[in-house]
DNA sequence: GTGGTCTAGACCACC
DNA sequence: GTGGTCTAGACCACA
């Protein structure tokens, strides 16, 4: 049994896993991923986390669901895990980016020299 | 007795809570801090630790001693750790930041854009 | 085991002498260094107090070590070596020198003969 | 009782000592020291010892004797020790410093620069 | 094995 | 009292 850091939930926890075999390309759109009762065997967890977790990702259009049958990749996953990880970023991290900036005295045009010299480094 | 997280060493950790204090001004340039054994008391940590802690700050600039006087607040500190904490942000935790910004495809323009909104939400 | 002088603490001491041997060339470049554990054993000093000496050249960029493997002597270890020593000698001795010039009224006209005298001497 | 360091040979401390109050001035010219008995009282010292003192500081024309009576500040002594500094300096401190010059690869022209920012910094 | 860290206890020089 | 140093012995992460 794998252990979880407390601080997130553990069926956010487990979304968060199966949106990374989504976009790593790992489970592609289209594709059966595992069932309630296998995911929850596997990894020792209480099935209702796992219903959790699937009704979650559901919501957010990652996945699809085919009564009797099973839940799917949906077609567009990737795209939407991407948007949305982009979403968060930049109402969420960048924001944080821009206060530490702030607080150290790092103004825009010192950011853009920054960036070029990343850019540069990564290129060559 | 606080409790220390393991990853980070306790002696960093020490001096970075030596660090915090004189950033937030509850310890001003020139002032006496705890002597290593006063510290250790404190913390219910082995002195020899403390003069660990104490000599990476002393090594950074931060502090000074005096021999069988104690340390003190050296005059630059407050500039000095911001600086370093400047330096960090732009070596450490910008390049983390731009190597996000190219996987989810957030160019510079877009990035210029967000600084601008973050900058007239904040003024306002 | 050998005798070390009190005045400049042994860690010190150990320090110099591993900087000696990597001026003189019996330690060169990329070459590993003893273990702590083994330096300790011929010195038959405290583990502690090698890992202090050799902490201090690392702080000096002279050695650099790898986790689970040992010391090297770092690559520019010996011109760091040779400009630490210069800049000892300008920023301590030197001024010494000068001093005990200006007591006896030796001026630096007479200084200028004697250093040619000198290269002379030396060229013969 | 004072303690005397290995090295040097107490007789030429002793001889040192002398010359170092004539220099300062304590001792002038034409004054009587004391004899050989109270300097041996003095510092505990076997008299023979203070005799080779006083005939070493005799042969080098810095004091002189009188029958009966006892040893007197020659009148040039002054002036004749620190020609002898100068000389002791000329000869064996300053061939040393240009040795180590020469091994740190400090020339001729670094050497006066230094010695007229010392210049500088003295009359300021 | 390696280095990295921490504890416990000791002695010293300085003020 | 202060900091500075050293010893002895221990546990950990890494390789």
């Amino acid at each position: 049994m794998m252990e979880f850091k407390q601080p997130k939930g553990i069926y956010q926890q487990i979304a968060d896993q199966v949106r990374g075999r989504i976009v790593s390309g790992e489970w592609k759109a289209g594709e059966r991923i595992p069932s309630v009762r296998e995911m929850a065997a596997q990894l020792g967890v209480n099935p209702n986390t796992i219903t959790r977790s699937y009704q979650s990702l559901l919501d957010g259009n990652i996945i699809e669901n085919r009564r009797g049958i099973g839940y799917f990749v949906a077609n567009e996953a990737q795209e939407i895990i991407v948007q949305d990880m982009k979403t968060e970023f930049i109402e969420e991290e960048l924001p944080r980016v821009f206060d530490v900036m702030r607080q150290l005295g790092v103004d825009i045009q010192e950011l853009l020299k920054l960036y070029e010299d990343y850019s540069k480094e990564k290129s060559s």
